[in-house]
DNA sequence: GAAACGTGGGA
DNA sequence: TTCCCAAGTTT
């Protein structure tokens, strides 16, 4: 697709990084290529064919381990990803295997990944295409990028890779990696947030529409192997000569950052409650917002000159109406998510009246601590129950220990 | 458009 | 220790 003639410059957003190397696209094209054959990741699992190999130009792959891959990829890197993948694809092995799964066992498979809406979307999504084949008999899978991008949590990057892994179909990707490749490429005055378009338009303008497939992985791979956030292996990256953040002496400076807004501290008071029958109680958080539909101990915010034993008989009472008696502290876990800091402290709780009600949650259970396991925690309550265990297991008579601990121990 | 949304690894 | 950051999307 030819670009648009007389496009105007406008001095406020910068120069049009599609302007910085239009005359040099087929040969960024052809280098990026070669490196790629040489020196790209190409034993990624869910990008081989069913022989094991890597698909010949145009050969379609199953859509359903890329969807996965994809989704899980989402702000997160490649080698974090590969042993949730394994784990899924053994146990989801299909559309139709993640259309039936419950949603508890969804989280529990994502468990430790992060963004958990993602599993649910993942899960939306799956259930929406399977409903929608079975009533259509056909091919359940999107075939351009509108309809994959209509799926709950597939955006435009995200559409545009499962179509060019897939089906080497010639969709523009922008994801972290090619964005910090050609905010590099460019040296792009601005943070990519204000300068997106533009972004957009250099990597519609670069992709290699006979081989979008092998371009759009090079790209990335280029980005996750050589030109990486700190330390960039300039001396082994295929567009050096034509890298204008490289003549200029400092790649790393790009892409340009927004000043990043201190995160917000918060102490957290938690109450691990038990009752006269050995069970904890356990909540399931809403299913929108933070941590949306794992489970959790009880707890909440600790409020100005509040005692934190106070907190946690006050955040009990307001949120399960229920009455206990705040005895030791278990644990104190300092967490950070993406957005702000928390301190959990986590006291031991005795159970004395009420019967728990789901207040500000989905649902309340009491649990045995050794069917913990069954439930999706978030992972600071990971901690927390690692804790917990260990306080039981020291209490415990000899001889009724956990199988398995006491030899660890040992 | 800005802010919300997780986690673990590396410097 | 602390900070930065990663194959983005949604509201």
């Amino acid at each position: 697709m030819p670009l648009p003639p007389g496009r105007i410059r406008s001095p406020q957003s910068g120069s049009d990084p599609v302007d910085a190397i239009q005359d040099r696209v087929p040969a960024l094209r052809r280098s990026l290529l070669a490196w790629w054959q040489l020196h790209g990741r190409h034993a990624i699992p869910w990008k081989l064919n069913p022989a094991g190999s890597p698909p010949a130009e145009g050969e379609p792959l199953d859509p359903y381990p890329i969807w996965v891959a994809e989704v899980m990829l989402q702000q997160t890197q490649l080698a974090v990803v590969l042993p949730y993948w394994h784990r899924w694809m053994a146990t989801l092995t299909d559309l139709g295997a993640l259309a039936a799964a419950r949603e508890q066992e969804v989280l529990l498979l994502w468990q430790g990944l992060g963004y958990y809406a993602r599993a649910r979307r993942l899960h939306q999504g799956a259930r929406l295409l399977w409903d929608r084949a079975q009533a259509g008999e056909g091919n359940p899978w999107p075939g351009d990028l509108e309809g994959w991008q209509a799926l709950p949590g597939i955006g435009r990057s995200t559409a545009a890779s499962i179509l060019s892994s897939a089906y080497d179909r010639p969709a523009a990707l922008l994801d972290g990696n090619a964005l910090r490749v050609l905010a590099r490429l460019t040296a792009h005055p601005l943070p990519p947030r204000r300068a997106h378009a533009g972004f957009w338009r250099l990597s519609e303008s670069l992709l290699d529409r006979r081989r979008p497939r092998a371009f759009n992985q090079a790209l990335m791979d280029l980005g996750a192997t050589v030109c990486t956030p700190r330390s960039p292996a300039c001396g082994a990256c295929p567009w050096s000569r034509s890298c204008a953040a490289y003549a200029a002496g400092d790649p790393a400076r790009y892409p340009v950052k927004d000043q990043p807004r201190p995160a917000p501290f918060e102490v957290i008071g938690v109450g691990v409650v038990l009752n006269a029958s050995g069970q904890v109680l356990i909540d399931q958080r809403l299913q929108e917002g933070l941590l949306g539909g794992l489970w959790e101990f009880p707890g909440g915010k600790q409020e100005p000159g509040e005692p934190i034993e106070a907190t946690i008989r006050r955040e009990l009472q307001e949120e399960l109406a229920i009455e206990v008696e705040v005895e030791e502290e278990l644990v104190v876990v300092e967490h950070a998510y993406s957005h702000k800091r928390l301190r959990f402290v986590v006291h031991l709780c005795r159970w004395l009246s009420g019967d728990p009600r789901p207040l500000a949650s989905q649902q309340v259970r009491w649990v045995m601590p050794a069917d913990l396991d069954a439930y999706p925690f978030p992972a600071a309550n990971a901690r927390i129950i690692e804790a917990l265990r260990r306080r039981l297991d020291a209490d415990a008579p000899a001889g009724h220990r956990h199988p398995g601990e006491s030899r660890a121990a040992a």
